[in-house]
RNA sequence: GCGCCCAUAGCUCAGCUGGAUAGAGCACCAGACUACGAAUCUGGGGGCCGCAGGUUCGAAUCCUGCUGGGCGCACCA
């Protein structure tokens, strides 16, 4: 409908160009916007003021020429205003509005879909927490975020693929069989004092009777050098294990997961850094290896590889996004952890090194959880092991509850995530809200049914009856979802899905406090058994794109 | 000290890339089930959009400075 009305605006503005009532100028870009007050109508353009300056004509005077010209074959607009400085405000033929609603019964789950992605390939990659324990709640905002916006891009028509990038290289690995070897000395007796920077979590101590159990004293007599590597590759891989049936749970799975260290085989990194050093990224002083990120706009050139001849994590990193590119992604989307925001600049230029545009690499910053119990903080520690895994929160809250309640807010403000509320069943958890308006239509339909009324089709229902200012406004809201998604899209924010979700909810229930859908007047019947169907539609189809189930009973 | 993010109702937060009278939920107060599901709805109070300037037809939104909070500033990941 927008877009209809944009393209109304600028052929009629070429056409006044043409003609010589306008003198020639670059309109920026036509802008449609619904209006919040019925009043101006139902949609208005700020175009004629845009063009005002650079016209040096008044605003008002524009709008009269641009009306002048306003073709309109399909006799959607009733009537045009110019109103206040200069806005055009579009009147909606009555009754035109309902018409909209064929799409959401044609596209049935598909309504909302987009193709503007154009088979584009996306690249999301998220969580990639290092397999060194369970995922904790810290995971899972980010695992969230990263899964529904890798699930809004692909109704948009993006190509996409979830990674999970496993830091399995570096010394949290090493620590991480440490560990395990420290408390299998533990269990069998021994007093050997705990590594300082070591994982303390019960976890750890269950690896190790577990190894205990199954090779007897093989750990406890070979060398460490054998050992640790040997612990450090079984402990991964059981908590990878773990991380990927946790994830599961949350809904979430992962197209591939994708292991640092292959990154390092055939000298992988060590050629791309000599690759970089031919082409003057790289530079050596003081017996280390310096990338020259400050020539993109980082502050301070970074280290790539240290004295002690370890390359850092970025090197590892330049690798791996090199990778992403030579596998054929248009763009890349990484979900970080808002504490490492220091690192977009660094990583930018590590892109734009390798060729690459930096508007290719997208980072969606994600800021912490503050969890709370009954509105108290909850003790976090990674160190001491003392933490809240996703796995108990998705036990004790729900998946549902969960994942809705992290997708509430911009991705990029923090959030209280209450395990009390959110466990709740009550009107403090707007996931219910939204759930309960779905239950309702399907009870609504159930009744319909029991009594032999059916949904009509599009073509037999008389639509001409809703005639409500409520039903009015439940129409449009339905019509705009496919502008809603391809804003979350385009921006990256899930969240605003959710605030959908709530404002079309919150119209169906009033609408359904005050109005009976199911009545002796069987053409209204008729036409608001289909209303409350598209609602239904769209309810479930948001709900699916945010991994929320849409129940039929609660 | 330098950089990034944030500051909107008592609380938690939206505000669609500059639009018309700034919104929602919670909390508080008063109401609505003999009707398709009351996990719902209706009404009410509540605001210097942190402060001060600037840009223009127009600013919560953009620019500068200040105040107050978060986070970065590794040869950690």
């Amino acid at each position: 409908m927008k877009k209809r009305l944009e393209r109304m605006v600028g052929e009629a503005l070429a056409a006044c160009m043409e003609k010589g009532t306008l003198a020639a100028a670059e309109l920026p870009a036509v802008e449609i916007e619904l209006t919040k007050d019925a009043a101006h109508g139902d949609y208005a353009t700020n175009a004629a003021m845009m063009l005002a300056s650079r016209l040096k004509m008044n605003p008002r005077r524009i709008a009269e020429a641009l009306i002048a010209e306003l073709a309109d074959p399909g006799g959607v607009v009733a009537r045009t205003e110019i109103a206040g400085p200069g806005f055009i405000n579009f009147f909606i033929r009555e009754g035109f509005w309902a018409t909209l609603l064929e799409a959401v019964e044609r596209e049935g789950a598909g309504y909302g879909r987009l193709d503007f992605g154009a088979g584009k390939r996306v690249q999301v990659e998220f969580v990639s927490a290092n397999p060194t324990g369970p995922l904790h709640i810290g995971h899972a905002r980010g695992a969230v975020v990263g899964d529904a916006v890798a699930a809004v891009l692909a109704a948009c028509g993006y190509a996409v693929e979830r990674e999970y990038y496993i830091n399995d290289a570096g010394n949290q690995m090493h620590n991480l069989g440490r560990s395990v070897l420290a408390r299998c000395r533990e269990l069998d007796g021994g007093d050997a004092p705990f590594p300082e920077n070591g994982y303390q979590g019960e976890y750890i101590r269950e690896l190790a009777r577990e190894v205990l159990a199954r090779e007897g004293r093989r750990c406890l007599d070979e060398a460490e050098g054998e050992a640790i590597p040997r612990l450090t590759d079984h402990a991964g891989g059981v908590i990878l294990d773990g991380i990927k049936d946790d994830l599961k749970a949350f809904g979430i799975v992962f197209d591939r997961y994708f292991s640092e260290r292959t990154l390092y085989e055939n000298d992988g990194v060590a050629k791309l850094l000599a690759a970089l050093e031919a082409q003057g990224f790289i530079y050596r002083e003081d017996g280390t290896l310096w990338f020259r990120t400050t020539a993109f706009g980082d502050e301070k050139d970074r280290v790539v590889i240290r004295q002690n001849g370890e390359p850092t994590y970025f090197a590892a990193d330049i690798a791996y996004h090199k990778n992403k590119f030579e596998r054929g992604f248009d763009t890349v989307i990484d979900v970080w952890g808002a504490d490492h925001h220091g690192y977009i600049p660094r990583m930018h230029a590590g892109v734009q090194a390798l060729g690459y545009p930096k508007e290719a690499l997208r980072v969606i910053l994600v800021q912490l959880v503050n969890l709370l119990r009954d509105g108290k903080p909850v003790a976090m520690s990674t160190r001491s092991g003392e933490f809240v895994t996703l796995r108990q929160v998705v036990d004790e809250v729900g998946r549902d509850a969960a994942r809705y309640n992290f997708l509430m807010r911009r991705s990029d403000s923090h959030l209280d995530f209450d395990l009390e509320v959110a466990k709740r069943q009550s009107n403090d958890n707007p996931v219910y809200y939204v759930q309960y308006a779905h239950a309702r239509i399907c009870g609504i339909l159930k009744t319909a049914a029991e009594k032999g009324v059916a949904v009509p089709a599009y073509g037999q229902a008389a639509l001409e009856r809703l005639t409500l200012p409520e039903e009015a406004a439940l129409i449009k809201t339905l019509i705009r979802l496919p502008e809603v998604i391809e804003g979350a899209a385009r921006n990256l924010e899930p969240h605003r899905l959710t605030f959908y979700l709530n404002e079309l909810a919150g119209l169906f229930h009033s609408y359904y406090n005050k109005n009976k859908v199911v009545s002796e007047d069987g053409d209204l019947t008729g036409a608001r058994l289909f209303l409350v169907r598209a609602v239904q539609t769209v309810l479930a189809n948001v709900l699916g794109l945010l991994g929320v189930s849409a129940p039929e009973r609660m």
